[in-house]
DNA sequence: TCATGTTTAGTCCAGG
DNA sequence: CCTGGACTAAACATGA
């Protein structure tokens, strides 16, 4: 009997909905995360049948992403910049698929109106505090430095439409406490393709991501502790269920601890 | 200009 | 039959 290969759905459709597809490329990345365009490369790389029409499940799979309040965009990093936001996985909604299963969802997964409302509140909140990073570092010499006006609580609390009834900060987005830690292996178990373009990024499990910009203080300090607290509480509060790619599909994978 | 993102609307299908 | 989820199509807005 062949040794079944990854791509052994053939021109076969796979089994699996957008959003299944959608969350196994975002959980396949280091910082599950990934910009849309490397959400379309991760599908088209391991399931031959979208490599034809892709206009028409491209299209879909956007529908998806905006449709579905389990995808969070997440405004790209100031030091990153580049076409599109990248996309995550909203941290309630990791326990979607029954068991881990990505056959099976257990029902659609919609956020209350207060829950939307303060993450949208930080998601613009982060884009704004991106613009006027980038605005500032256009204006100003590399010699000028930051003025004392760009502290970090300053551009922290820097909302577009201040609203007494939010959170002071990403404290309303993130869950309530520290979850064990657990293993996490889906990265060899998914066998991701090794990336030279896009540069290493900083772990989830870090709490201070280190960028690769020299950059000086105030700007870069507040932008790096903004999207450590923001990429924590989305990706580390709940580690997903651990999938693995084996006999050419995903299954689920259970901890032994 | 084109990729990305949002929204609306329609069909199909499975389950209650 | 009704409802919800998945899928598709299309129009439109936005930003690099």
């Amino acid at each position: 009997m062949p040794r079944p290969t990854r791509e052994s759905y053939g021109d076969q459709k796979p089994p699996f909905s957008y959003i299944a597809l959608t969350a196994m490329a975002i959980w396949s990345s280091p910082e599950r995360m990934l910009p849309l365009s490397e959400i379309y490369r991760f599908i088209t790389d391991r399931f031959p049948y979208y490599r034809r029409n892709t206009q028409r499940w491209q299209n879909s799979l956007r529908h998806n992403l905006s449709f579905n309040d389990c995808f969070v965009k997440v405004p790209r990093r100031p030091d990153r910049p580049g076409k599109g936001a990248y996309w995550t996985l909203h941290p309630q909604a990791f326990d979607m698929f029954e068991n881990g299963s990505l056959l099976r969802r257990r029902k659609r997964f919609k956020l209350h109106k207060g829950d939307k409302d303060s993450l949208n509140a930080e998601l613009a909140a982060l884009a704004t505090f991106n613009r006027a990073f980038l605005a500032r570092q256009a204006s100003s010499t590399p010699s000028s430095g930051m003025t004392s006006m760009y502290a970090p609580q300053v551009a922290l609390c820097s909302r577009p439409s201040p609203d007494p009834m939010d959170g002071p900060d990403t404290a309303a987005l993130l869950p309530a406490g520290p979850r064990p830690r657990r293993a996490f292996t889906i990265d060899a178990l998914l066998e991701p393709e090794p990336r030279q373009t896009s540069p290493s990024p900083p772990s989830p499990q870090q709490p201070q991501p280190h960028y690769p910009m020299p950059l000086p203080a105030p700007y870069l300090l507040a932008a790096q502790r903004y999207h450590a607290e923001l990429l924590a509480g989305l990706q580390q509060s709940c580690l997903p269920p651990l999938w693995t790619w084996r006999d050419s599909q995903f299954s689920h994978y259970t901890l032994n601890s």
